[in-house]
DNA sequence: ATAAACTTTCAAAAATTCTTGGAAGTTTAT
DNA sequence: ATAAACTTCCAAGAATTTTTGAAAGTTTAT
């Protein structure tokens, strides 16, 4: 294969895997393009090359923005606005970690939280496991809410290699 | 708020949270309706709590036990199927990761494996650019896989002290 | 062999999510 | 102030996913 056609398979692929993420075709088709282009491209040139619509692509680019996974860039003389995507893997990982996380985390560890704080005194066996279940599922919840805290901090390289020396 | 009140509300809101994690929310409300419940219910009774069809109820059961996070169990002189959650935090989360894991990420990192396999070489800055963010791509998934792998196999409270002592 | 009890299937309907494209809004240059 | 270049919004339409419910299938008891 000649890497247009690499190029090409690898956006299309990406764009199907995403649905498959919770996140649109079209979302991860854009950050795919851009991954895989070394410059910065314009709504135009993206919109041409996917074939999406205009509004499509600037919902989607205001997105991956808020994310973090892009870049907005301007030139002289040349009022359009262009977008590069964060191109270190480790930074694309943490960023998404940290937007899944308070999407989908957050919210979850809120609602326990409050459920277990209102729990009233309760005696039959029933009521204690929901209790108890309650209870274990908060303290999984923190002690995941840590974990990911200390894994964001975390330098790049020393991940793994700690992780590995650990457990070997 | 009585014991019967924040079962109910934990059941809804895990319903709606469902929706964001690219689980149904029929299925997130099913599983936890039997998380909080200490015995094993039917189908009739879980429809009957959830209000939901007898196709959807079956469907939704199917999956959360290929899932392994519910149990089928059969009573004696009673020819119903009955199914009962697995309750412990830790297991229900290794099920979780692995499912996800095999669903989301494998095909993934198989696209990224047989496109990296198959760029020919290539010499302009542009395409130099395509096969690195490939070839970085394609070792940060096998990195994340094999930290998965350890995760998974590690024993339930080995996990969070370990990494903590290693951080700190 | 039949009927009752129960489970599974699946096509249609409902609900949700995604995309489009035109209109409105904004900024910049003259 | 006006026009041109560009961005954003948003209501309608398209696509996708979820749910329903009735019919078909299966198992068990007699």
């Amino acid at each position: 294969m000649n890497i247009e056609e690499i190029r090409q398979q690898f956006v299309q692929a990406w764009g199907v895997l995403g649905t498959s993420w919770g996140i649109s075709r079209s979302m991860a088709q854009v950050h795919a393009l851009l991954l895989l282009s070394k410059n910065e491209m314009s709504t135009e040139e993206i919109m041409e090359d996917l074939k999406l619509s205009r509004g499509n692509v600037n919902m989607v680019l205001r997105e991956l923005i808020s994310w973090n996974l892009l870049y907005k860039q301007t030139k002289p003389g040349d009022r359009k606005e262009y977008f590069i995507a964060e191109h270190d893997i480790w930074q694309i990982a943490v960023r998404i970690i940290t937007e899944r996380k308070k999407r989908e985390i957050m919210p979850a560890r809120q609602t326990v939280k409050v459920l277990l704080a209102n729990a009233s005194d309760a005696n039959d066996a029933e009521q204690k496991h929901i209790k108890q279940m309650l209870g274990d599922l908060n303290s999984f919840i923190e002690q995941m809410d840590t974990l990911s805290e200390l894994l964001l901090k975390a330098e790049k390289n020393a991940l793994l290699k700690n992780v590995l020396k650990l457990m070997s």
